[in-house]
DNA sequence: AAAATTTGACCTAG
DNA sequence: CTAGGTCAAATTTT
């Protein structure tokens, strides 16, 4: 993963730069555009900023070959401006908790990596007909659909095409709202660690997969742990500030883009038509954190880890944000937040801390 | 044929 | 037990 890594880079660097200027130019745009709203500037400030760090890290990483994300991250930072709390429905709610059951028997111990589990929600609806689709760039494969109680529509539920083949372990559940069909409220969890060569080609699929049943597990080796520094960087593509949504984390996207809907839900209840965007992937850095953030890790994959990954990344702060549109924001059950994070296992080399930073 | 979706069964936390 | 989440076989779509 490192031989072709090196041009790699220089493209993504180049490629951030870029964006950040076509950014920095829609954020322009916007100034004068009196339809946008000051969430969307919110966001352009954001990704630009999030170039800008991605850029960077690049610089760092190329530096020093070897993954150094830690220190990338924390030298990155970030002003968080934003009132604090402008939005009432900033209901983020993260509820995640899940244990290794069936694993005690081998590894108990092992996976004491910190795998990071962030819950995005966002609320997208469409007013008119017609939005623009939250694509995000990213591929992903309907794997559920359940009922839920008190709700009208079932959710949906979504993983990264390359689960299998990337070890992406991201998520997403879409929701359509009861009361205002219109309005699907999207939480994805996990970040996407598949990166798909942007180059060109994507590489084949990563050597170690994991094919092993559901019988026993067995760490997978290591992921490449070089995630942050693959970020693909649009270059034809253009936010469109209309109405954006994004969210996203840092990490890059699959190449996949803009034209490409990584939407393959043709799915029935959702979205499958109406919208059109091409906004893509977003970047969700976040101010609002509040202090104890940099706390939202833990390990402890998905509900059934058959194949547990390792996959130490860094962790990202978890928001949730909510670009909604709109009213209605009844529907959604505020469950608690808790945290079950055991801070005690953490690598006292985390250093993440730092409030108010980007992710 | 391969890839994606559908859908009921299965699993687990609360 | 129930509700929510995931699996996986069957089915549909590409």
């Amino acid at each position: 993963m490192d031989t072709a890594s090196k041009s790699w880079e220089q493209k993504s660097l180049v490629g951030e730069i870029i964006q950040g200027m076509e950014l920095a130019q829609q954020l322009r745009l916007s100034l004068n555009a009196t339809s946008a709203s000051s969430e969307n500037r919110e966001f352009l400030v954001q990704r630009i900023l999030s170039s800008y760090e991605k850029a960077l890290l690049l610089l760092q990483s190329s530096g020093s070959p070897q993954t150094s994300h830690v220190d990338i991250k924390s030298t990155v930072i970030q002003e968080s401006r934003m009132s604090a709390n402008t939005s009432p429905c900033g209901d983020d709610y993260k509820h995640m908790s899940f244990n290794d059951h069936q694993d005690l028997q081998e590894i108990s111990k092992k996976r004491k990596s910190i795998a990071k589990w962030t819950d995005h929600v966002i609320r997208i609806s469409s007013e008119n007909g017609i939005e623009g689709p939250h694509e995000d760039g990213q591929s992903w494969r309907k794997y559920g659909q359940k009922d839920i109680l008190g709700a009208k529509y079932p959710r949906s539920y979504y993983r990264c095409t390359f689960r299998n083949t990337q070890n992406c372990w991201a998520t997403k559940q879409v929701q359509r709202s009861d009361q205002d069909p219109t309005t699907f409220e999207i939480t994805y969890k996990g970040k996407h660690t598949c990166s798909t060569g942007s180059n060109s080609v994507p590489p084949p699929p990563s050597p170690e997969q994991v094919e092993q049943k559901r019988h026993k597990r067995e760490n997978i080796s290591e992921p490449q742990q070089s995630q942050v520094g693959q970020m693909s960087f649009p270059i034809n593509l253009r936010v469109d500030t209309e109405n954006l949504e994004d969210r996203d984390m840092m990490e890059s996207p699959c190449p996949i883009t803009s034209t490409s809907f990584g939407c393959t839900m043709s799915g029935d209840d959702f979205l499958s038509s109406m919208f059109d965007n091409n906004s893509f992937f977003g970047n969700f850095s976040q101010p609002m954190l509040s202090p104890v953030t940099g706390t939202d890790y833990y390990l402890a994959p998905p509900s059934q880890m058959r194949n547990v990954a390792v996959n130490e990344q860094i962790s990202e702060s978890d928001l949730t944000e909510i670009i909604s549109a709109t009213n209605s924001s009844t529907n959604s059950p505020i469950p608690d937040m808790d945290f079950p994070l055991d801070l005690g296992e953490l690598d006292p080399n985390f250093q993440f801390d730092t409030p108010g930073f980007f992710l």
